[in-house]
DNA sequence: TATGAATGAGCGTTCATTCAT
DNA sequence: CATGAATGAACGCTCATTCAT
């Protein structure tokens, strides 16, 4: 009897253990739609848990605060963000600039939703870690690699990285109101801006020709 | 007498506009430190009113709502970049995108509290305009003429504007937690940048030579 | 000289009296406008100086409150139909219910708007006097009249003062929401019904025949 | 186990329920206290959760506003006063209008404090029926019988019930102020008034003889 | 573990009232 | 006497959080 109320509790823990996980899941994935349709400071928990369609005291005992669901959410997107591209980048048969950024590209373009987000929040909401500081951790851990094999002298690493991070985000802002152009060509976009940089005769010539009005 | 009354009427009137004006200045002011504090969404009218010193019923007599002084204090920072933009622009000898470029982060620099808020904020604010839309806008007016004079073919000059906002946005929010590189600098590193791209190399060699972890 | 400023004197006073008189009119004359449009409780005394073309502050130089100066209202249409019920009533050959009652509604539809105000604002308002209080006065008296040479033995004439005002007050009322039948008309169904009374049938056969349904 | 679980649940509802509804009666009872010694604009939800020992934001729970609790308050009579009337009309040998309005005086007296602030209240709040509508309603009823059986020839029988109403609501405003006579005497008082009308030396002789002042 | 009714701090907002001019 | 900018008490309302079930 003994062993068989053990096994009891076993099985029952372990439906426990699942139905907690399945809440959990159903709050994380209601949440990304809720943060995505209304942005983080008009989601309330309320509207989290209808989505969810669970009980408002639910949230808590799986989360402390709105705060702590959506680091959770997007730490869990930056990691599997980390996942892919170390992935890819290991499948490919050099680790170069440009499949660090297609990588980036491809990931984002997939998880829009949770990207506009998180960067569309900005530094207004207190996060673990925002994503473009894992972008520019990235660009910097290559770029350091990149000087110590005598490139890039003179540089400020840190800012180059923050610098190039800009472009990245900005092509990934692009998708909160456009779809278009996709993951490939924004990364062609991307790269060819950062590749060549910007036509010479900008820095040069007069961009308002005399007798030209604003 | 008819003069007397008339003259004492405007006096009146001058005293109670000028009391008017103080006030609204008051508020504004306190509004830009309340905001670059504690940013946009935890900052109460309570809190602008009281480092206003001034009661709350005061601050419904110069704005309709949080959003209204809100903007009022980014366009009134926006106007304010575009006429030096526009001054400098002018005054030098020929507009090259370095001249726009170091004109930017100079005016930038010297309003670090108010761009971090009107960065920071990013999408999460109703505003009638955005910082990186007026960065934005001039750009690609000045890619515009590029184009017509027959460079840039082949690019999107609007995607390439946002872009390089980007790469300009990110040199403004650097100073959100540091003060250095000063404006000129962090023009030159920019400029750089878009001038020349990063080093071929990034582009070509393994970042990752064999037998190195990440 | 003392003769000649102390004419002056006298002249300021007077034309300061004038001027005086003239604004607390103007305030009586917008109050009745807006309380008539918006109602006694969603005015506000913002609403009356303006109205009135007035300084906020110039109220309170002229009535205590929301209150004064409604009641001041009141009271002055009070009076006036006090004043022309008892002049009419007066100039007529014999002093009659039909009388009292014609002139009432005479009164009460020229002032229409007061008195919809007045009526409408029930028991709601703090009021000195309300007008049902002084047509059943009115009624009152007339009823003492009338016992005292030998009717109405056995009935409570405050309580039937009240009944009867009922019923004037009705009539007045009917007006907030149309303007038909006029004063004379509308005189005639009140006291048809007030010396007739209603038709016997109603009193005896039945309403609901058997077999109906309500 | 599903059978149980199942019991579980409702018995989990039922008691959530049942504390529910125990704390909305709460809440329609402090209102209906706090109306009738406050008056409707001057009972703050404040007043009104106090008084029922709930909190500020329970109010809302089971209220949108003031207005609906008071509609909910002013409903329910009216649907128990319609219910009542029917009732005793129907368990009356013929319906005259006497049973009519003495039902109706019994219900008022009982409920004395609701019906003043229903009829307090006037035309000052927005409520989806009023008491005088109902009533005025009911005699409109009553009439269109009459008229059919070839009485109230010549009446307008819309204003008549109107008129009549404003008897009967005069009735129960007495009850505001004073407790007597109760609704039996009441309603005999007003069926005098309205099967006889008036004495007829009201109508004709002079209530002021010559010689009386006012 | 899950529930959802209840809570109340805290917000935005209004408006009668004051007072320096 | 007249003004209107300033005031702050008091309101309606929301929503994160708790807790008895």
């Amino acid at each position: 009897m003994n062993d068989n109320s053990n096994a009891n509790l076993n099985a029952r823990q372990h439906r426990g253990a699942k139905r907690r996980a399945k809440t959990r899941a159903d709050l994380l994935a209601a949440a990304r739609h809720v943060f995505a349709r209304k942005g983080y400071h008009d989601a309330s928990i309320l509207d989290i848990t209808e989505a969810a369609d669970v009980g408002v005291g639910t949230f808590y005992l799986h989360f402390r605060d709105k705060d702590e669901i959506f680091n959770t959410l997007i730490d869990e997107v930056l990691r599997i963000l980390e996942e892919q591209v170390i992935n890819e980048v290991l499948s490919s048969e050099a680790v170069t600039l440009p499949v660090i950024v297609r990588s980036i590209f491809h990931h984002a373009y997939a998880e829009r939703d949770l990207f506009s987000i998180a960067l569309a929040s900005g530094a207004q909401v207190a996060q673990t870690i925002r994503v473009e500081d894992m972008i520019a951790q990235g660009l910097t851990r290559a770029f350091e690699r990149a000087t110590q094999s005598g490139q890039l002298q003179g540089y400020d690493i840190f800012l180059l990285a923050r610098l190039v991070t800009g472009v990245i985000a900005q092509g990934i802002i692009w998708w909160f109101e456009q779809d278009d152009p996709g993951p490939e060509e924004m990364a062609q976009n991307v790269l060819n801006l950062l590749e060549h940089g910007l036509p010479a005769s900008l820095f040069e010539e007069n961009l308002l020709p005399p007798g030209t009005e604003l």
